[in-house]
DNA sequence: CAAGAAGATTAGAATTATTCTAAGTTGTTG
DNA sequence: CAACAACTTAGAATAATTCTAATCTTCTTG
């Protein structure tokens, strides 16, 4: 039995999106909910907006690009490009890696814990470091 | 002072492609020269059709897409995509990482020695691992 | 709570990287 | 050196993404 905390799933999107100085308009709603209602995803921009529509959800395709790359920028989600093709987002923003299936172009991620990078060279130039991406690439 | 074989260059460009399988045009020995001739290096399909035109090698765009996958799936060439915008084909082909500088979009080789993993998961449904693509991305 | 400004959304055009098409050219092999 | 497959090409086509400029919303502030 839940709470019957009434819509419940959208005051912690809206909180969300409040939080990281977004105004929490109809359409970043809808999308946020879409990203963040379960567990971690690995989304396109078509996809989601894909599913949008599946939902009789009204947004348009820039829209979603725009609503993307707010979150992205604000660290509610993170951008991968493995195939030049598309773009996913990452709905896991924490430290981590990823598998990739070369064939289906699907993307898992591997927790941080399970790889240890042992060593590194110093960055050229003093330049700091971001982040460091592994990924995994599978055949099958 | 070098041995006076008359376009050593020419010569070992060629063999290279004959050996891998691929018509030694006179557009992809001028395009393999120009990749080849010294050093590894990390270019686009755009930078490198620039640089031909600027020699007056006179190729069309196509062919250097088609040239630069071609070699791709010879083993002669190995393609990047870091950056979603376009993808970037690195003449060192073997065990190797890369420092990225997310400023300028630059890239830098690591040496596979240079940095160890120390620990992977199994990759899930059994599937085979193809490579590990380690990118450390640098702010400056 | 009304009004204005700042911020968001949108349709559709524009841009960019890349691939495709179909016709002409060239390298290789017998 | 003929024949054929492989290669090249200009330009059209495609796909992902960004831009434009007009219109709507949301958030102050009085």
């Amino acid at each position: 039995m839940r709470p019957k905390i009434p819509s419940a799933g959208n005051v912690t999107v809206l909180e969300r999106l409040r939080d990281a100085g977004l105004r929490p308009t109809r359409q970043r709603l809808a999308l946020a909910k879409l990203l963040f209602a379960r567990g971690h995803r690995h989304v396109s921009a078509e996809q989601l907006f894909n599913e949008a529509k599946a939902q009789r959800v009204d947004v348009s395709l820039a829209t979603v690009y725009n609503a993307l790359h707010d979150f992205t920028s604000k660290d509610l989600l993170r951008e991968i490009s493995i195939d030049s093709s598309s773009s996913y987002f990452d709905t896991n923003t924490g430290d981590h890696h990823h598998f990739y299936f070369e064939q289906s172009g699907r993307l898992e991620d591997i927790a941080a814990h399970q790889v240890s990078i042992a060593a590194l060279p110093a960055p050229p130039g003093g330049a700091k470091i971001s982040r460091v991406d592994v990924i995994v690439r599978l055949k099958g």
